[in-house]
DNA sequence: AAGCTCATCAACCGCACATCG
DNA sequence: ACGATGTGCGGTTGATGAGCT
């Protein structure tokens, strides 16, 4: 038998609400507020709705201060570095954003911000796959100076058309005059320390938003690593002790950086002397595997599902970040190569499996 | 003008977690 | 410790309107 309904859905009502239930449910909330028990709401104001359809409709559309509708770009690079960074948690990336609501950003995301960065399938296929057929095996960007705007973006693998321009997001910091809990990396550590879930340190061991895999070794002492600790964050995702890519960055900088995680069909990061490579492999999940002072460290990459999809594998390269001005290229950099020595991730290189 | 397709977004659903007795 | 219940969240659905043929 399983859990009993939260309401009578016989004598509730559902669909759209009215004015004057909406009116009803305002009133009372301002003067009264939630009185704690949002099941038990709709009965004291006379209203046939289910308590967690009350909820939803405070919350998305009655509370003060809710903006509906035109993301600004400085929303959208938020929206796309968080997205690449955490997922689909729109809780999360709602609460960075202040008066936007968790299903406004869900619903943006899905409906123009997905198509925004993804481009159009059929016109990307079409040339992508055509374009790809003729290019050689290797294809390098070179950024020697800097990993958030590559020197060189004439990259020909895609046109230039099939991503959409976007201007340098400066990675995760912001300026001192917008919101002041998202404006540096101490906030970013805050945030982080508030996520939990993925990148929680549960039993040890790697905690994946799907359960797709679980590795790492039981009560691992040697490994304890205090401000990994601090972030919550598994040092050592990987079952042969080799260091993470945050793990790393930590160590190298006593800096603040996260990656995010990608288990994508097939498809494997993979590094090769100073470069950091982008090859198709016949199984495995995305892994990102960075160079740095002579030293590899690969990293599991969960969450970019949607963005690394398999129509983005052309030829066995993987399309998003071949160009260096796609919003998603720079979204990725700036998330995940945040605080990270340059050294590290200077180059990309695309090159074909053997 | 009618019919169809597609995009948008409010709302619902079900699950997981938190809290309480 | 455990079950019942409330809450929060993410995925999905469906009504609606705009645009196209």
């Amino acid at each position: 038998m399983g859990r009993a309904p939260c309401c009578d859905k016989a004598n509730v009502k559902k669909g759209p609400w009215s004015p004057e239930e909406d009116a009803k449910l305002k009133s009372y909330i301002e003067q009264h507020g939630t009185g704690g028990n949002w099941i038990a709401l709709p009965q004291k104001i006379g209203l046939k709705r289910c308590g967690k359809s009350c909820r939803l409709r405070w919350l998305n559309y009655l509370r003060p201060n809710i903006k509906h509708g035109g993301f600004s770009e400085e929303e959208d690079n938020i929206i796309c570095s968080l997205y690449v960074s955490i997922g689909s948690r729109w809780s999360v990336i709602a609460a960075q954003l202040p008066g936007r609501t968790d299903n406004d950003i869900k619903n943006y995301w899905n409906t123009k911000l997905k198509k925004k960065l993804l481009g159009n399938k059929h016109r990307k296929d079409q040339q992508s796959r055509s374009k790809s057929k003729q290019e050689g095996a290797n294809r390098i960007i070179t950024s020697p100076n800097s990993l958030l705007v590559p020197e060189n973006s004439t990259t020909t693998i895609f046109p230039q058309p099939y991503w959409p321009l976007m201007p340098v997001i400066p990675s995760l910091q912001y300026s001192s005059n917008q919101d002041p809990s998202f404006n540096d990396q101490d906030s970013i550590k805050k945030l982080l320390m508030k996520l939990g879930g993925r990148f929680s340190d549960e039993e040890n061991g790697w905690s994946s938003p799907q359960g797709s895999h679980q590795v790492g070794s039981g009560d691992d002492h040697d490994n304890y690593h205090p401000t990994l600790d601090a972030l919550n964050i598994n040092p050592n995702p990987f079952p042969d002790g080799t260091p993470s890519c945050t793990q790393l960055v930590c160590e190298e900088q006593s800096n603040i950086a996260y990656s995010s995680s990608c288990m994508v069909n097939n498809d494997t990061i993979v590094n090769n002397n100073n470069h950091i490579e982008l090859v198709a492999q016949e199984t495995g999940g995305l892994e990102e595997i960075v160079l740095c002072n002579n030293r590899t460290y690969p990293q599991r990459l969960d969450g970019l599902e949607l963005l690394f999809g398999e129509d983005m594998l052309v030829n066995d390269k993987i399309a998003p970040l071949a160009d260096p001005n796609s919003l998603i290229y720079q979204s990725f950099v700036s998330s995940n190569y945040q605080g990270m020595p340059q050294q590290c991730a200077s180059e990309l290189r695309f090159i074909n499996r053997p």
